[in-house]
DNA sequence: GCTTATCCGGAACGTCTTTCCGTATATTTG
DNA sequence: CAAATATACGGAAAGACGTTCCGGATAAGC
């Protein structure tokens, strides 16, 4: 799953093309970074994105001075963190896809979107407070969700399930929005919202199409 | 214009009731605190809300120990720099229609609003952290700008010269919406907004009303 | 002018961030 | 397998900032 990350870029390809070969990354300094983002994650959930460093290193097992080679500024393991969950929402597509009838699988991954979204309380007002550095999520969230709702979409409309006439884009902003303003009242708001929405895609479907 | 303001409170009256006078507020504490507060002001637009305390008190000639006896957490400095700003641009309201025409007045102070809302960049973020210290600001906004606006729209449809069906607080709304998304694009581009606003307002006009 | 409540300044302290370097270890080479 | 070396680790140290505290100063009241 964690196959080689080197932290810093978006797509930061790293042994991929064909420089000599420096040397292989070793295989603690990649254990080091998976248990930073690991804690990371978990910190910023409980106490913040502005929670103290140490809280996370020591959370990790790990010094300081591991934290702030692997991610010089804070930004970097925000991002990191970020995109490794986004990574993770956007993977769980595939395997839904794989494991459900399209209908459901869609259902089940928007639920499963929800949950993403319900740990970036604290990240919002970090992406839109102006720090240029966070300027690439936006686009890598759009980058990786747009396909992977794509697909789930495409697939239930193929089978008549639910209506054809709805882009991914303006399905995640939907959602997204619809959890922004309900999160106060808890995910179980949220997810009824989110069911109401599905309801309205299939309200429209085709279903002379459906093979089933 | 500040006459022995305490800071604290949003309408903290202080010798106001027939409660045993403990003494006269000196003159050099308020003198501080005003010191205070313009510097903030200065200091909160060119480095932001979570500047240093020492450049603020240095540019107030101050010491560290003075902003925090009078301002002992941070959201209390930034509340009353943001009252401070709401008061003077609500003030400006009479001054200005007793200068000019009433549609003339109402333009002008509008022109006056977006200034005032160009200086809030910085604050926007922090009075939707989530902070409760900040939770009574949006109040005090309305509250000050709604009459404010209300007698100069008032005067203004008396005289005819705009439409009489806007509320004070659905312009606020959408002036503050417009320089919201537009101020990426620079005051310039904020005025023009508004000044497409105010010829919408006077599209509506009944001119029949006129007396000039 | 004298007393006293109030206020001032900045040193002192604690917390958090960030740098730095001696030590440890994974990888490569012979 | 052992030596060589690039790479990474940990935590001490330095720096920056927020916050507290109190001896000294000064305005207000008499």
């Amino acid at each position: 799953m964690t196959e080689n990350t080197v932290p810093g870029g978006v797509d930061a390809a790293w042994p991929g093309g064909g420089e000599r070969a420096p040397r292989k990354r070793r295989v603690d300094a990649q254990r080091n970074t998976d248990s930073l983002l690991e804690a990371a994650k978990t910190v910023f959930g409980t106490s913040g994105v502005d929670a103290p460093a140490k809280e996370i290193t020591d959370l990790a097992g790990v010094g300081v001075g591991t934290l702030y080679r692997h991610f010089p500024q804070r930004s970097d393991l925000v991002k990191a963190v970020f995109q490794r969950e986004v990574d993770s929402c956007a993977d769980a597509a595939p395997g839904l896809a794989a494991a459900h009838e399209p209908g459901e699988a869609l259902e089940q991954w928007l639920y499963r979107f929800t949950e993403f979204l319900a740990t970036k309380r604290g990240l919002a007002s970090a992406l839109h407070s102006g720090d240029p550095a966070f300027d690439e999520l936006p686009g890598y969230f759009m980058q990786r969700f747009g396909p992977a709702l794509g697909s789930l979409l495409d697939a239930a409309a193929a089978e008549g399930e639910i209506r054809a006439d709805v882009s991914p884009e303006e399905l995640l902003h939907a959602v997204g929005n619809l959890c922004m303003v309900a999160d106060a009242d808890g995910p179980a708001y949220s997810r009824r919202m989110v069911s109401l929405l599905i309801d309205g895609l299939r309200y429209g479907a085709d279903k002379s199409r459906s093979r089933s």
